[in-house]
DNA sequence: GATTGATCTAAACGGATGTTCAGTTAACAT
DNA sequence: ATGTTAACTGAACATCCGTTTAGATCAATC
């Protein structure tokens, strides 16, 4: 037996990259095999080479098509100039993506470990980029005034664990949908980042 | 070649438990052989059997104990009855307690899945006790009028986030002492919770 | 100084691993 | 109808896995 009926190529690629994101994310990228992720697309493990040259790219590439959607996404938003307006902006746009992408989000964490030298650097570049962006923001409303912080630095990191913690617990179809949630986080960080009340 | 000079049973169990530890937390639980883990301590595979039932107890045994010893260490804390005191009493234990074990804690968060069922359940009802010694904290602090939160419930899981990002960045010989990273965290949470200024 | 038991080694076990590859099939071009 | 090729199978590969086991070594005991 070969190929069945139709050409697969296009849509056998794409569903190996799925598999093997929902793989990675439950039992982690060192657990799975390459005949798990075979099995679960109904392909045998050897065609899985058709596509990728090994199990290192395949983690690689979900990582770095993460990062790659994540800065040029914001790089399209059009960000306000008022500091305030510009951290709610960003807060709604950091829960948004992230939310939508709860498996990429844990193994881009979680299994940075697992990638080659060369891989690992390449995506701590892009992660460092994006640190960068958030530590401006608050630079800038510090400088303007609007926010009341001790020390940008650290509140920039603290706010990217505080703004990403959600990914671990909500649910579409929990108690709170993402307006909610996004309406409770903006009202949070404003408080955490010192914005006078009345604003 | 077997036993060296010397009675090792004392010393030898608690170095595989730490070279476990060291090796779970740097590759993943799953990424580690046993081979490496005796390697590490100088010995061959097989004598780990004298210490472990199997991997799979390794690992529970350090999320069990790291568990414990958080539940046990929390139990033996005064704890101030006014709440604005109290939180800041629990942020700095939470602080103090999880950057000094860094490795378990990573672990504790990285490794669940690996965790056959009942295992699993046992780790997972103990974590559940923790968070909800904190869920109460700030709900005593929002019925005495000292915290302004729209969702005790959120602002729990948020908080627990927040306060342990530090473990993912926190160096003892960084930029900040652990004295200053625990006062900055408690102006952080008191002004996330909503403690007015001048408290 | 022989016996015993704790501690460990070295080798082996069946099975699983990532990856390669010769061969097969179905779709397409001529 | 024939040839070509993309897409895949099925089997093989060397190696590694967790775990077991028989036997070696040493400290302690009598």
């Amino acid at each position: 037996m070969a190929r069945k009926t139709g050409s697969h190529s296009e849509i056998t690629g794409p569903r190996i990259k799925q598999a093997a994101l929902e793989l990675f994310a439950r039992h982690g990228f060192a657990a799975v095999t390459m005949r798990q992720i075979a099995a679960n697309v109904g392909v045998q493990a050897g065609a899985i080479y058709n596509y990728t040259s090994d199990k290192q790219a395949l983690l690689f590439d979900l990582l770095d098509g993460h990062m790659v959607d994540l800065l040029s996404k914001w790089s399209a938003e059009l960000v306000p100039e008022d500091p305030i307006a510009a951290l709610d902006h960003f807060v709604a746009f950091h829960l948004d993506f992230h939310i939508k992408r709860p498996e990429l989000v844990f193994i881009s964490y979680m299994e940075l470990r697992n990638l080659t030298d060369l891989n690992f650097k390449a995506i701590v570049e892009k992660r460092r980029i994006y640190e960068k962006i958030i530590y401006n923001l608050i630079l800038s409303g510090v400088v303007a005034g609007d926010f009341r912080v001790p020390d940008p630095k650290i509140t920039s990191l603290a706010l990217i664990a505080l703004l990403t913690g959600p990914v671990d617990w909500f649910r579409e179809d929990g108690r709170l949908n993402s307006d909610e949630l996004t309406s409770k986080y903006c009202a949070l960080t404003r408080q955490a980042l010192g914005v006078s009340a009345q604003a």
